[in-house]
DNA sequence: AGAAGGACCAGTGGTCCGTA
DNA sequence: AGAAGGACCAGTGGTCCGTA
């Protein structure tokens, strides 16, 4: 139950390959650790219609002979009811919602570090956290994880008994993890509503989710909602894709 | 004394060329208005130890026969009292500082459309705002300008008795706007010493001052006065030459 | 020499899509 | 098919330095 985070924090930069040896990958929900470290390598990937020539570089066997190592994938998540240890390769809720919070200690460490140099602090989780996190460690944190999530933990933190009682419900209903993840939407928008729509005032009077950005989604979602129950795009499809971008 | 600003917002973007013939100066404190337009064209500078080579783009004789206009600079200001007019091609103190207000009410702009959209909403003057400056024809107003005399304005907006003896001692000695714009430091980080040291906080206290982000060099300036009266480098040589930088 | 501001650049927020 | 995350990209904050 206790995670594991590396503390005090140390002076130099750090590139991506200095941390590949110390891999450290969570397991379920209980105090399990495993450290697996995989070989094999990735290319590039091509931008869709970009056409551009791609220099196929090949870093093998350069100054360090051991040779590169890949980083494992975390376990993906399934539904599981709060407290439910994910068994298998698998992660369960409380484990995604718990790694929210180390991202906070990590921000608040950042902070720290900001407000002792005289630097500017974020008082979000920015970039710099997520390469603090990479830094001291914690590498199965990353940005579009945890972006993508962030309004499931939005929802656990407005509403724990709702949050709750979708757990079990997807659960029985053996839905999958984005099945629920989108089912999260709907709750949140309610919540709004209540709340005169301001969902960035609601995330911002939160104690944990005032350091998240709201998701654009939601905020889509929100603003769909409250001008006109008319065309809202019931919550399964992107609403991106219709969005009109008028901008100065 | 009343300044134009072109009210209403316009829906499509528009490129920093569509804006160059509606050119607007202010001109010194009083009311009066010159409308300038002068001719020739710009080259791209090359930076520093760039060596790249750089392809001279000839975009005259395009679709618009009319051939391209160059904006006239503002004339440079002069320190003045507090309700001197500048005379001659240039602008006194006063009008520097409200252009500052009118950064304000186009960020208010800004953010009323913004929740009009369901967007999210800056809280500071971003780029965003620069932009919608332009287009709606306060092109006078730009980022560089804005962000080199925020100090100035803070030292206006927190301790307006100080500013204007300021003002006062440094016209009486004939001083250029830069040593006064130097000498605005000093007595913002006595404020900040008497209040704890923590500059955002007293930016961030202020309702017209929290809309701008701390200036680099107040903020080292703070933080070298705090740590040891030891080696603070008198206001006027560059901090940030002596930064070391530490990163993760 | 003093000053205004176009334009650059490192690093951001946001998320797509090649990958497993 | 479902999901994790490397890596991309448009637009940001910050300010240098070619310009007048």
């Amino acid at each position: 139950r206790c995670r594991h985070l590396v503390s005090g924090y140390a002076i130099d930069s750090l590139s991506q390959e200095e941390e590949q040896e110390k891999e450290v990958a969570g397991s379920g929900g209980g105090g399990t650790w495993e450290v697996v470290v995989v070989g094999g390598r990735k290319k590039q990937r091509r931008r869709k219609g970009q056409k551009k020539v791609v220099v196929e570089v090949d870093h093998g066997d350069e100054l360090d002979g051991d040779g590169g190592h890949e980083r494992q994938r975390e376990h993906p998540f399934i539904v599981t009811e709060p407290g439910e240890v994910a068994r298998g390769k698998k992660n369960g809720l409380d484990y995604l919602f718990h790694l929210y919070e180390q991202c906070r200690e990590l921000l608040i460490q950042v902070q720290n570090i900001a407000k002792d140099r005289g630097e500017k602090c974020p008082t979000k989780v920015t970039n710099q956290v997520f390469r603090y996190a990479k830094k001291v460690g914690a590498s199965y944190i990353n940005k579009p994880k945890m972006r993508h999530y962030v309004h499931c933990y939005a929802l656990q933190c407005l509403d724990e008994d709702t949050s709750n009682a979708l757990r079990r419900s997807f659960k029985e209903r053996g839905e999958n993890v984005g099945a629920w993840r989108q089912a999260c939407y709907k709750p949140l928008v309610a919540i709004a509503a209540r709340q005169g729509w301001d969902i960035d005032a609601i995330f911002n009077a939160h104690p944990r989710l005032a350091i998240w950005y709201v998701p654009t989604k939601l905020r889509q979602l929100c603003h769909a909602e409250r001008n006109g129950a008319t065309a809202v795009p019931a919550v399964s499809s992107s609403v991106s894709a219709r969005t009109d971008h008028v901008t100065f």
